[in-house]
DNA sequence: TATGAATGAGTATTCATTCAT
DNA sequence: GATGAATGAATACTCATTCAT
């Protein structure tokens, strides 16, 4: 795990759904993990309309009332889940990607592996899709979503493109970045939707299509610099 | 792990969401666009979880009693909805992709071409948006969407990348065409995400995405192909 | 009963308290009467605390959803049963101290009839204390029932004691019909408040403030009016 | 018809809003005045539906578990916020209407003394207001209230009334205080009710009020005297 | 005595769907 | 077929009070 500083849940500035407060007793540290497991487990087993309140808090043993000290609101829950879930995202890209293990000459490799590591989160936990498809559900959590999304492309990936394909300018790198996060995430979701297996091919597929995806960029930069030269 | 709702396909024809009764007279034809006209408007205006079974009743002018004539339940009126865009979409791809006017050569403009036609839709219609997102927002469409885009990637897609990605075995054609419809709505979409107007850069983005993906392809086929000549 | 069109009530624009949908058809409009009926009972049985809007309508054997039709909220039920009971006084006061049957000799006789009339309400009809207390106790509905006192002062009381006391101005004649009204509901509320039977004793001393009261403003007009003339 | 909560006299000196103990230490008393002061700040600033306890323990700097040392429930707070009003309108009253200062040529100059000394209170400190109010919105406060009253009636209006009414029972002196109370209270707080700024013609009217009604009263009783001296 | 985290019974309101007319 | 009044199960969240520490 990298130090990950950059990427403290700062993201979402909407109050409203944020914890009411962050349980410090080993007490409620595990009250709160449990409230999130239950929730997670729930949206698993019985899909993302049927999780209420009162539910995950029965499910975790925990009072309805205990549940209201920490989370101000249902979608709180779910905010919280999703950021736990994006810690293990967001290790993983600035493991990876950031400046410290950085080889130039590696860059394919490197992404194969995040995509491979990525592609075994999504394999083994299932949680990880309930939470993918909660948030998809939640009108209320998009906008946060969204926060962390831009926080990632900004601090990891398009530094780490920066390096990898030079002399483009800010804009340009944020959008590939976009282009890579979003595809990366959405194509990983699709692996897991035909049923109980993931689909190794697509994952391959993704690697496939990131590759060319940036190796021509990088040709075309390449060129583009070439006939400026004459 | 118990199994995902989401991913129990065996009701693929699932009646619960299928409009009751195909209206064939004139009056009831127009009280059925009349009823999607108005979801489509609540949708844009009032959001998801705002749009109520009688309201949409309300500003079709409809009584409520007959929106259950036609169809079963609420989830069938925003499947309808999703219908008329999925056909809009459909009648763009078979018209550019299809047989009759293919040229081999010009596969790259062709591409670019729909493109733009599809941000086009984006851009110009509003609804198109709403919809996407109210399948999004509800687990019980996600199924029927599947089937649409497994229809589309089956028929027109794969049809077209036979032809200029030749030597790829069908597996392969649908993860490809796969790719490139999930890609090409994801990035779209995205491209509707910040403010009032279209992000063009991210429509270019994509554009230049499957272009490199596609012309990656032909090329490792190529060489394969060429390796085993020898 | 008298005509009573000034007083329909206009009195209050409140929508959020006002009735959702008038009952027209006879079973409805006994519907929402028998709701109001189990509303004022259970105030009187159960005490304000404890009158719930599922306890109104089991009460009145009326599903809950059916009481939703009529009334937005449970302060609209008890407005709705203020109402009841303010067009019970409106009429009292209108048919006594209106144009039709003003008789100037008569003005203290006819006071004494108001008050034991009223009186008799009180007395007879435990719902109109428990309604008084309710919109005590409903900081909601205390708006509406100013506009209403409003109005049967502007309308009623200022115009009765216009004839009765010349030579006020309206700013006068105003405050000393506030000054009427609210004392009078005051006195007579407390004279309900000891035990089961009414105080006999504050209601006549009620009457006997009246007197003095507007005896004294004729008096000193008078007297000013004398001394003018000098 | 059964019977009404609020006439239920019987438990009096109610234990359960009494205070739980009365502190004599001084942090324990400076405690409680800061409880007191919280508790008149937001009913003031957010009205009585928005005072929770937790809410009052905050403001005042108080844990809420020392709230309920000395206070045995909610009511009982603002029961102690009353009796602070009641204990300074006690003292005017007592002091001028005392047998101490009694001058029986003056008591008219005397009572409206009082009312524009009470008059003042009321538009001085809004915290009066906000007091009463919820005295009103309080069933659990009324009888309290009612208590408290009785005993300004007995001890110091019905002596003050015996010494400038002569020949009256107690039955009757009794009736006349508690008019005089109930109605200089009533009228008090409606003059606050308009916007930011005393009603002083209304103060003026109740000095006006009180003035004949005593008037009319020893008028009376002096003409049956006279009556029956012949 | 002091604390404040924990508790959970309690409640107003909604809205998809039906079915008597 | 057409209507729209009627239905009632379902649910997020509160907050006065307690009691273990």
């Amino acid at each position: 795990m990298s130090k990950k500083q950059t990427l403290q849940l700062h993201s979402s500035d909407d109050a409203s759904i944020q914890p009411r407060r962050v349980p410090m007793q080993a007490r409620s540290r595990e009250r709160v993990e449990r409230i999130l497991d239950a929730a997670a487990q729930l949206l698993n087993e019985e899909g993302y309309n049927a999780v209420k309140t009162n539910t995950i808090a029965k499910r975790a043993g925990v009072p309805i009332g205990s549940v209201y000290q920490f989370f101000p609101n249902r979608y709180a829950i779910f905010n919280a889940l999703a950021s736990r879930y994006q810690t293990r995202i967001a290790d993983v890209l600035e493991t990876h990607f950031g400046p410290e293990n950085f080889n130039h000459e590696k860059w394919k490799e490197t992404l194969a592996d995040v995509i491979d590591i990525l592609a075994t989160m999504w394999r083994d936990d299932w949680d990880f899709h309930s939470v993918w498809l909660a948030i998809q559900n939640t009108t209320e959590l998009q906008e946060a979503d969204q926060l962390f999304r831009q926080e990632i492309i900004d601090t990891i990936l398009v530094e780490f493109l920066r390096r990898i394909v030079p002399g483009c300018d800010d804009r340009q790198l944020e959008t590939m970045a976009c282009v890579i996060y979003e595809t990366s995430n959405l194509l990983l979701a699709n692996s897991m939707r035909n049923g109980e297996k993931q689909d190794e091919l697509l994952v391959d597929e993704l690697k496939f299509l990131l590759h060319s995806y940036i190796t021509s960029h990088i040709t075309s930069i390449t060129n583009l610099t070439d006939e400026s030269d004459y």
